[in-house]
DNA sequence: CGCGTTACATTGCAGTTGTAACGTAAACGG
DNA sequence: CCGTTTACGTTACAACTGCAATGTAACGCG
């Protein structure tokens, strides 16, 4: 194999300009030129690394994923080992909210996506996150708090989850679109974890 | 004036077929030639009626709106005179979630053009639903159960209000993408005006 | 040293886009 | 009855799109 060059990394620098171009003008402004000169390569390379325009737009989309789950994931770790569900769930949930700037122009992405997604199945699957799983998790996360008498007895265990990802898929769209400020969204989230955490 | 034709009568018959090859096959397909086969007319007539795109996807998105409160007035109605606190915010909420499929292709249009407004700002203008005054409306209502003894005399109503509206936005969006049913959705919309209403 | 494979760059093409321009018919006001 | 205004239809055009084709340079392997 000639010419030495990492394949996922040309990949990926790409991507990063796609996503740029995407929050910056829309994913409609998403063309193989205009990528590739915010990217600052002929749109000849970008030709050779994806064969399609769908091809990019799927490696793009999971790219957005990644970060995501990242986030997420970076969330938790910094909040220590055995935390109690309470906190568990405001750091999960929260770090699925688009507070900063580099997490809300990946939510606005993904609103383009989403949308993108919703006429186009095939290309939706993978950003069609693992919503039942994510429900169970928060579920038992909630069933243990009410076993050790932190949360409210009389709660539906998965309603309750349910609810938790619905006020927080909600709270972003509100946040994206500046209908509300990071302050408030919190405040509104934990309120909702308020009704489900009984103590203090 | 010569050749009198119903002005308004024929951008709304446009703007239907815009919104109906929005639903199918998404914003990005939406073009000038497209809507005008859609409608059955020519691609001079469509532009006769709407001097520029930008004019025509304006007009069809505030058809949307008006649908959309449409079907929330007609819910209220429906419900007969002075209802419950409790009863109307079921009315109303349930009324904005995307359960049939004549909504459901709404709330796509709508979504696809939330992602398109996102970075058109001047266009999304009039999607961004008076969010306040509809935070204002709900919390009065949660003050006014309160002071019956109807709702939690703990909970903060622009805070529980807020939630309210945001879990609604988060299952429509559930509902749209597929990730639940309506019977779910419903559900949990139950379950949290639970947790703001005390009694039964 | 070939030489084939890989990594790009350039060019071309057919199709679609929004919009302007022009043409025509018909209805009303005078 | 005539001219102006409205309601379309048709055509043209420049810009852009995704993609195929073709080029060229460089590197690794035999």
């Amino acid at each position: 194999m000639p010419k030495v060059v990492d394949h996922h990394e040309r990949r990926t620098l790409i991507a990063d300009a796609l996503l740029r171009v995407a929050a910056r003008d829309g994913l409609e402004a998403v063309s193989l030129r205009h990528v590739a000169t915010e990217a600052g390569v002929t749109s000849g390379m970008v030709q050779h690394y994806f064969r399609t325009k769908d091809e990019m737009m799927q490696f793009a989309l999971g790219v957005v994923r990644e970060r995501n789950e990242a986030r997420i994931t970076a969330a938790v770790t910094r909040l220590g080992p055995a935390p109690a569900p309470r906190d568990f769930l405001h750091a999960v949930l929260a770090g699925l909210l688009p507070l900063d700037d580099a997490s809300r122009a990946d939510g606005l992405v993904a609103l383009a996506f989403l949308a993108y997604a919703a006429v186009r199945p095939e290309a939706g699957t993978s950003l069609r996150r693992d919503a039942p799983q994510m429900v169970a998790y928060i579920a038992d996360q909630i069933r243990t708090a009410q076993a050790a008498g932190a949360a409210r007895a009389g709660v539906d265990p998965e309603a309750a989850a349910t609810g938790l990802l619905a006020v927080t898929e909600g709270l972003g769209m509100y946040l994206l679109t500046a209908q509300t400020t990071p302050e408030n969204a919190i405040r509104t989230l934990d309120a909702h974890l308020a009704f489900v955490f009984s103590g203090s």
